[in-house]
DNA sequence: ACCTGAACACCGTTCAAGT
DNA sequence: ACCTGAACACCGTTCAAGT
């Protein structure tokens, strides 16, 4: 409760910056990493600054624009490298691992990314290469448009659904959390729920995260692989 | 302001039924789906039922237990028949169409069934049938963990972010928001973005929701078979 | 241009008390 | 067993006012 003492002098106490737009989103999105989403508030990011709840009015719209700049600002991380003249299908698989990339960053605001990537900028041109890359396989205007959102929301979810992500949760509780529902699974009656018994572990812990999102990544590629090998041969 | 007269005449306002566990998730889902997840509160639930909003944490823990009753409730929609002794990966399909069945007919709720396709019983009964099917095709213990999960999750994530659900948005204003959306999209420059700009419209509407939930579960299913002829031939 | 103070209409939840 | 009343510590947001 000192805090309020150091607004005047120099370091702003939790921030570490001036007040600005910016800096309003990064402390956002740190929060919500460190404390999940539900810690994000107007009045709390505030405190954070040692400034009046009202005060970040004047650089945010509302919290709605907040959240949805904290998804802009997490697809901005994506690099987004030209996109090769040659190599079908295969030229989504570097585009889906630099999202999961990105989205690795801030499991806390993961899913406000969803809502963003057709509008934000980096989103937007993230989008157009998959939908390149789908009407050159031979997908109709309306199968590429399912597909590209297949691809985009696949990655989103295999991210904050990791076994063990636990986004919602703050940082500290999140391995008992992990152990919690381990142990609800490992419980269950092994007559009925062989299989769930046996997983348990395997559904509730991420033994090599890097590993998980790339065959989640092939998971997608090989279907949309098979279904191009369906469309009209010859 | 008369409906607190109505109170001890019979039909509560509201809800058409008796304060108890069941008609609180009840309401809780109609709101949802009709107001969208925001409106859900205490204190709004028990306002609809002409009661303090301490009395419905007599049927309810709190407010985070009635959100994961709210996703029981939907898993309890659906229908889980034996699964057959026979029909490889085949067998995923009407597993996960009857999930999609049920999601389908709580869009305001839909995201809260993600975390409780393993916790609830009908999830654990659903998820003990994709494991079984999963480990006889010859996936190992981790990889059908991972593909299980892939299946319920993009099963739901098919659901909520079915082009033009927009399971956030009161009703009313769905029909506005899509044209919003689809209106930032027709309106980007063709050159930087001519595929996202012909798809706009594919993008935000979904003309036939069966044939979009259909290819949504082939993609898995064409991706799984992929994956599982890659496993150590012969 | 940028921030404050006071106020309004909301939240979830606890606890003691009523019937 | 089931519900109420009063209270606490939170929210987002508006509006007029300050510098």
């Amino acid at each position: 409760m000192i805090s309020r003492a150091t607004s005047r002098t120099g370091a702003q106490s939790g921030s570490g910056s001036a007040l600005s737009r910016e800096s309003v989103i990064d402390r956002a999105l740190t929060v919500a990493d460190q404390e999940g989403p539900a810690a994000v508030s107007i009045r709390r990011i505030a405190q954070d600054f040692d400034v009046t709840p009202m005060a970040l009015y004047w650089h945010v719209k509302n919290k709605d624009e907040l959240l949805a700049a904290m998804g802009d600002r997490i697809l901005d991380l994506v690099e987004v490298p030209e996109l090769p003249a040659e190599g079908g299908l295969e030229r989504l698989r570097p585009l889906l691992a630099g999202l999961v990339d990105a989205l690795d960053r801030h499991p806390g605001s993961t899913e406000l990314v969803r809502a963003r990537v057709l509008y934000s900028d980096a989103g937007q041109r993230l989008a157009e290469q998959a939908l390149t890359v789908l009407a050159e396989a031979g997908f109709d205007r309306q199968r590429s448009a399912d597909l590209a959102r297949a691809a985009l929301q696949s990655v989103v979810m295999l991210v904050a659904g990791a076994p063990g992500a636990e986004p919602d949760v703050p940082l500290e509780d999140r391995q008992a959390m992990r152990e919690q529902k381990r142990a609800a699974l490992a419980a269950l009656p092994p007559d009925r729920f062989p299989h769930l018994v046996d997983c348990a572990r395997a559904l509730t812990e991420c033994e090599d995260p890097d590993a998980y999102y790339a065959s989640g990544i092939e998971l997608f590629l090989a279907g949309a692989t098979a279904l191009a090998g369906r469309l009209t041969p010859g």
